[in-house]
DNA sequence: TATGAATGAGCATTCATTCAT
DNA sequence: GATGAATGAATGCTCATTCAT
């Protein structure tokens, strides 16, 4: 991965053919579970294999490692942050901020893949879905601030080193899923506005 | 095929000659680089390179680029471990822990190969450093329990989540200090007893 | 690091797709000749070249050099064992046990693979093939010995050191034929029974 | 093995200092051990291993190893060579031929380098030693075929592949000496001269 | 169009040989 | 002279990507 790519032609989406898109679906969900497990050091036959399909048709469907690798995030964005417009519509914003983050969490505990995407030296530029999801982010924390409930000098870029611990946390463990939740609890903990709290660096 | 390899005497540790002592350090010096730069996806080559030696010197000195990796990693461990010693010493039990993960953190921020150390599933067993350095923290945690000045529900297992997040830090922003200086400030905060916290999972 | 690897299927064999099978004849011929030629320090890109294929595909059809290397002596084997099953018909014991002397040296006179293989330390245990070949060897002795026209001390582990020194004719000497030819039939005229033969120690 | 090499100055021999000379008779006893086990794969550092002294010394004795190997070989030969010239004043020829033979194995059996030099295509040209061994050999096989105990028709170039056998024969068997014992006793048997035995090709 | 066989650059590791100590 | 650390070309094997079937 992280090679150089030529951007394919920006032509128009054909609608893609039934059962094309039911493999393409098909792949996603395997990669998804590939990278999940082993990060971006999962390997394409092995997507191709879970997703019962020839490698071929895997790059039918995505030109590259990198770009299934894109897409799935893409992907896993879009989704969260479909889901957190709602959360703009809540009433208390600190519920509306730490509801989004156990929602994302909830999609994100132990997946290998996405913790490597929280470390954003991965030179590749965010994608729609992940700007989108940082905007709402960023305004639930701002709302959340004018409430008095968040630290005030807590801000977006916080956020992704959070993720990437839920990210790591190890899926292969029993006690996971009280694991990651047990580090979410105490990180918004210590976003709650306090009057003790120390001031954050910079 | 059939390859001999006699394995070395398993005798004394010689007392290395000095130049080959220079150069283990080199190596362990430019290793420490690329690793910290790409995880466990550096290259043998590179770190011969950076090193300023042939590839070879560096097999002289570790067998396998697994051997490397461990060596460096117990390394830290035990660099980190031996400077918290100290801080068992220390008067307030909350500095000291406090100050243990301020002094880890500063050695292993946006270091990818310890962020990649921290998710256990690498199916290695830990080094004696990092059971050495699980102890005191583990100890360093409980008194300041004791002490009533950390939450009571906090355990030694919420602490490798936070180092990765430290770890995975984006070494290349120019914020990058900033930042998990940031983070590790919100989580010290969360970790504090509070009479309002919210009670672990678990 | 840490290598995946998944372990293919051990379901039934899918009969190969005709190129492949085309494929991976053409590899067997290309390794017997570098093997045959170089012994087991036959490299495998050379078996490539011969083949006129990618290294790629050497090893799709056969994961490790030590595997081909097993895969031809098996097929060797096997195709002598299987015309050796018709010695079995012959009327006149001796003629069937030097029958399948002379034809299993004509197919490996000269063959340093093989020569190799005959040094029975190569801690490869004896293929299938191997197996039955030894088999019916020890019983075209038997019935030669109960015939009267071998001697009787004979013993089927003289055999290999015969083969090897077959193996072993230098195959670019001009005269090879000759060579490997007189070298089986002084062997056979000192297996031969008589009244005056030196009994065999042991 | 098999590089090019530019010959040494053939200047004169300095006669070696006497811990030199020591030196020098380690390395070859150790590389004789260790050629006959692992054949020309055997390692110079196994070599300087085996001889208790640094590679370096090795190196100062043989410039490469393919020096050593013939060197071991020349030693071998001569050392043969020299007994062999008693036989020539045997009184009975068949005797003094198989008297050498069974010497010649005694010395060799189940050394794998001497196998590997066997196949003469090493592209090495004999060295003196087995140039004299060649020419005694060749004696006594007139002789006996004069005094009508050896078969008239069998050649000097027929003694190789039993030499290899027997050098092939697995020294790691504990039925090791007899098994190479048999071998030449069978061998020997067929290179009687006898009124029935078939003329060998060519 | 889907398949999976073929490709080959890339990478870990070995080992004959050199050279600083 | 002896030593053994350093060197780096050579070699087995992997895996992203292409392409014939």
């Amino acid at each position: 991965m992280a090679r150089i790519s030529v951007p394919p032609e920006p032509g128009v989406e054909k609608p893609l053919r039934a059962d094309a898109r039911r493999n393409r679906e098909k792949v996603m969900a395997a990669a998804r579970a590939a990278f999940a497990e082993h990060g971006s050091e999962a390997q394409m036959d092995d997507v191709a294999r879970r997703a019962m399909v020839g490698v071929g048709t895997v790059y039918r469907h995505f030109p590259t490692k990198e770009a299934l690798f894109v897409a799935l995030l893409e992907d896993t964005f879009a989704r969260i942050a479909e889901r957190s417009r709602d959360a703009l519509e809540h009433d208390d914003p600190w519920e509306a901020f730490a509801g989004l983050m156990w929602d994302a969490a909830e999609s994100l505990a132990g997946d290998r893949a996405f913790a490597e995407a929280m470390q954003a030296d991965l030179s590749m530029e965010p994608c729609p879905g992940q700007l989108e999801l940082a905007e709402i982010t960023a305004e639930l924390m701002t709302r959340a601030q004018a409430a008095g409930s968040m630290r005030p000098d807590a801000v977006l870029d916080d956020v992704p080193m959070v993720m990437c611990g839920i990210g790591a946390a190890n899926a292969r463990k029993h006690a996971f899923s009280a694991a990651w939740r047990r580090h979410l609890a105490i990180v918004l903990d210590g976003l709650r506005a306090r009057p003790d709290c120390t001031p954050l660096p910079d």
